[in-house]
DNA sequence: TTGTATGCGTTATCAT
DNA sequence: ATGATAACGCATACAA
């Protein structure tokens, strides 16, 4: 059963003509006669043939690997980035390799560009926050390597990023929580060194403007996007006197410890208090009540992300496309949030 | 700043020596006088050279790449599985790529093949469920590539499995709901035709039963593990007269099924029903209340299995080691179980 | 202990 | 349009 592994010496013989030849339709050279071209299309069938990615690697110099960096923790929208990514990636004959890291870290730039050269990476799609990354992009770009970033806010040339609206997403929540009713409202960001975060700050506090209302100092609360500086923000908030009839957080897990401290003080919602948070997690739509939030369209932007790198792979420094970088992320309502009725 | 990546000849001429001598450095091989290996490390240090991969696989037939074969959606899982894989399998030269895939689908084996063949992937890690399916484990095992199956059964070689003891920790689970006093208790099933489901099911059952109580034909409802299967289960279960005072759940994502369908039917948890799902995923400290579960110590059977599999491909046929092959998930008590206690 | 020569499966440089 | 042949960077029989 253990046939071999054909190679292209196999299918060139079978086919009777040179190695060069097989290369050259494997390639999709313009120079091979028509009858030869089926014929070794046929034999490839037959043999079931496809060429070593290694020996391909070696003799020109590319692995035929995608990287993935990434430091955010929500594992839902990795694995559905992952999904996405190889949805593309795998029918143009690309693998995808892993490599969570930390953001954080003083040897990011040197860790990852470690990570690329040890497998002669060919390009690698980078998630916030570690997108962000000035330092990083500068690096890659400098090492040669392909790259797309994954962002919240414009922040390379278009061919290199493909990134998502918050700004007019938190916007659309803003005029919602306008049309609810609500006038005191709190916010919860993220960590304010991120883009993501004063992008949406900045977003909803201009939308909030725009419509007469006034998001003050005093109702932001600046967490960590993580579930715990969630709960103290939100016991920040809602110790207030008065206190916000609406709370938004950054993220869903933030917007989940609001409902947790809701519970403990006897808070209701959305009776008594909307909340609403942003990704649209797992927990968004299982937890209850149910989260009012944010989607990005995560599946699409991996796709367009994997599209534009191996465009750029392959395409070897010729004009490629930069107009589809731009994707708008859309409103989710559920149980969350409504109008104010203390009964 | 382009150098070019120094190469194993460039080693060999600054050392003076040749270049098979330098292989065997880098091989390890205790042939080599102290003096040249202690120079030609030094040198290496100096041009911070490192081996090729893709030369290196070429010539030895290895890629020093890992796959991860998967179908199980819940992110988080795989998320941890990845990270724990990782922590090992870089360190030890290895790159991780991923490989989801459609568990139910005729041609898991030929496409599975297919993804390991066209990168020469040396070793795969089978996730569940996909790691039940016998044919993938045989033709893997025909293909001659070495793989770890990630279970909660032991159904394999133990080389070749890591296996979490699912039937130890839900019978600690039907104990503590015994000790809780409950007698009247409802079971949420996986799929029947999962061994996973089964085991979890015989386990609690088993338990009971030594416990004097008995888990009758309509106690059970089988799901099929997704959040929706899990709303279906709870409400025939919750409908009965008289209804269970509790209800353990296959999954986290069913229980937060009956959590919501207990809601909707005004029964409040824990007072008058106790629910407990299995993974301690994100949800689960989440969700309000939060729900008792069953934890798997997932990072740790990740690295066990990374250590296998990668001792597996280094030995080359030689023995392996066989003995630790299983972890004990535990009990995780949050608020969703309690007394019964009707006022 | 060390070195020489060959091969791994491709692509790329030349011819023809 | 097609074909010899040399890289690519490393491992490994086989010598010495």
């Amino acid at each position: 059963m253990s046939d071999k592994k054909p190679t292209i010496n196999d299918v060139a013989r079978q086919a009777g003509v040179s190695k060069r030849t097989v290369s050259r339709v494997l390639n999709g050279s313009a120079s091979v006669g028509e009858r030869t071209r089926i014929l070794i299309q046929q034999v490839i069938e037959k043999l079931d043939y496809s060429p070593d990615k290694q020996a391909r690697g070696l003799a020109s110099s590319r692995s035929y690997l995608l990287g993935l960096i990434y430091d955010n923790p929500d594992a839902l929208y990795i694995d559905q980035v992952q999904r996405g990514v190889l949805d593309i990636c795998t029918r143009r004959g690309y693998e995808l390799v892993v490599h969570p890291c930390q953001y954080q870290s003083k040897n990011l730039v040197q860790e990852s560009l470690s990570f690329i050269r040890r497998s002669r990476i060919d390009g690698v799609i980078v998630l916030p926050p570690v997108s962000e990354s000035r330092e990083l992009a500068a690096a890659l770009r400098e090492e040669g390597c392909q790259y797309v970033r994954m962002a919240s806010v414009d922040l390379d040339d278009h061919a290199n990023i493909v990134v998502s609206d918050d700004r007019a997403a938190v916007s659309e929540m803003a005029r919602y929580f306008v049309s609810l009713g609500h006038q005191h409202i709190g916010f919860i960001s993220g960590p304010l060194n991120y883009r993501s975060s004063t992008e949406r700050l900045e977003g909803f506090r201009d939308s909030l403007r725009a419509q007469g209302l006034d998001l003050t100092q005093d109702s932001i609360a600046e967490g960590r996007n993580s579930y715990d500086s969630g709960l103290e923000c939100a016991n920040r908030l809602l110790s207030q006197n008065p206190r916000p009839t609406a709370i938004f957080a950054n993220n869903d897990e933030m917007a989940a410890a609001v409902l947790r401290v809701a519970v403990s003080m006897n808070i209701r919602v959305p009776e008594q208090l909307s909340v609403a948070g942003f990704d649209d997690n797992i927990l968004a739509s299982r937890i209850i009540p149910s989260l009012t939030t944010i989607q990005r369209p995560v599946a699409a932007m991996a796709t367009l992300a994997a599209q534009k790198i191996i465009q750029a792979i392959e395409s070897h420094g010729n004009q490629v496309q930069r107009d589809d970088f731009l994707v708008k992320p859309h409103l989710i309502i559920r149980e969350s949030a409504g109008p104010y009725s203390d009964n």
